[in-house]
DNA sequence: TGAAAAATGTTACAAAATAACATTTTCTAT
DNA sequence: ATAGAAAATGTTATTTTGTAACATTTTTCA
């Protein structure tokens, strides 16, 4: 009976305030032990009344509504760089096309932003597939192989015999790296060539680059600018290699 | 900039995952200090985007939606019983094994429960590959083919394709439901055609089953009792069940 | 009533968080 | 270009907190 009273008075305490701390309720209880109390503040939690931190509990509702508050303001901040990229990026899909999506930090950003269409996504990022597949009318094909545990990503023989089995209309390429003598280039030789793979057989290719890629050479080139048809990038590239891209054919898009 | 990358990559793993441990984040930036992820989660916490906890970070977005996910909700359900499970399982592989793991919870948790060893894990789960990617030594293997939204899980022809291409010593398969009549089930027809390959070919079954999947009916039965050679359970069966299992030529675990 | 289960206490130990200061890197204004 | 400021990161020692494991008490209920 003591313990429910206890549960009670805690839950009272945190609907009036964020946090209490296990200090606090050992004034306040001071007939059990502290250990009692944590075990209390376990039981709670395990209820999903309150969120355990250090030196106490934390309150649940006042997380949900500030979260909320957050959730707000968020909409009207700049968002980072590699986030205009990929909702420049989202736009450029469209219903019922088969599309391919790289893996990485900014491919997931795209796979949060895409639009919930009628479309069949492939990609080598096992985040990026979990994310896609929140959506509810989007088919997610995850490409099977071998993992790189420095990215997170997918490749091997196995990644190129998946890839052979399909069609792709617009591939969506994350480099991690570029200059104008190296082209697009990345870390890992399997990495590389399934990107080449990629590319050659999708017919739109669509290169999204935050300009902290820029002028770095990695190991494996596995791209020419002349085979992409499109770059997106968040600022300006200077000059002579916004001209040598053009050159080579493909448009960019400044993602702001 | 680094900081700008860190704190980014902490906040898209916590838009998939409710939590993130200090020493995931120490695995996955081993440059720099595990003082400096601290500062990082302070960051993040100031601005409201995370709960730092002991030991790590909670998701702002988990707390919030977990109605929504029932994926998320799920990882905190049943938590002792699965890695009691889990513990138990993953003291049966060995060094230099070819081992299959299902998805689901509980495989995920023998994911992280499995020690560093040089083998050769694949799994239909994308979660389970990206907690296996944390060891050192295992070499992963994910399956590719469609993503199941409802549990996250591959599936389909080119996921028996790839499970064609392989070896397997000892499989480690997660049901949904149990029962005496209609033996091992699960919800959805293609994963019960690929954990019935899976069987098929490995070496060595071991049944991961928690007991509240004990007595329940899904709709498509993917293997008996005989064709398995271990059942890992929490909690002791009903006499007529582990009788009828033992009867089976399966060997009986209670983890605990 | 008398065992089993739940609640609580005790203690020792392990883990994690912090503080405070040192060092390095980055930025900025001249 | 560079000095000085500010920000980021590293280092270490210390304190706090949390946990595990087991002992004891209280409650439940068959």
């Amino acid at each position: 009976m003591a313990q429910k009273e206890r549960l009670d008075a805690i839950r009272d305490i945190l609907q009036s305030s964020p946090f209490v701390s296990l200090s606090d309720l050992e004034k306040r209880f001071p007939t059990v032990t502290s250990m009692t109390l944590r075990r209390d503040i376990d039981k709670l939690e395990a209820r999903g009344e309150l969120i355990k931190v250090r030196g106490g509990a934390r309150s649940m509702k006042f997380l949900t509504s500030s979260a909320e508050d957050n959730f707000g303001k968020r909409l009207y901040e700049a968002t980072g760089e590699k986030s205009k990229i990929a909702d420049a990026a989202a736009e450029m899909t469209a219903e019922g096309a088969s599309i391919f999506i790289d893996s990485g930090t900014t491919a997931l950003r795209l796979a949060s932003a895409m639009p919930d269409i009628r479309a069949t996504v492939t990609t080598t990022g096992p985040h990026v597939a979990i994310e896609l597949a929140k959506k509810q009318r989007t088919i997610v094909n995850l490409v099977g192989g071998m993992i790189n545990r420095e990215n997170l990503s997918v490749s091997g023989m196995q990644a190129m015999k998946f890839i052979d089995g399909i069609n792709i209309d617009t591939a969506f390429v994350v480099p991690s790296g570029f200059s104008v003598e190296c082209g697009f280039s990345c870390g890992n030789y399997s990495e590389c060539e399934l990107k080449k793979y990629v590319i050659s057989k999708a017919r739109r290719v669509i290169m999204l680059m935050n300009s902290g890629k820029l002028g770095k050479n990695l190991p494996y080139t596995f791209c020419k600018p002349d085979e992409i048809s499109t770059l997106i990038t968040d600022s300006a590239l200077p000059d002579e290699v916004e001209k040598f891209i053009k050159m080579s054919g493909a448009q960019i898009i400044y993602a702001k």
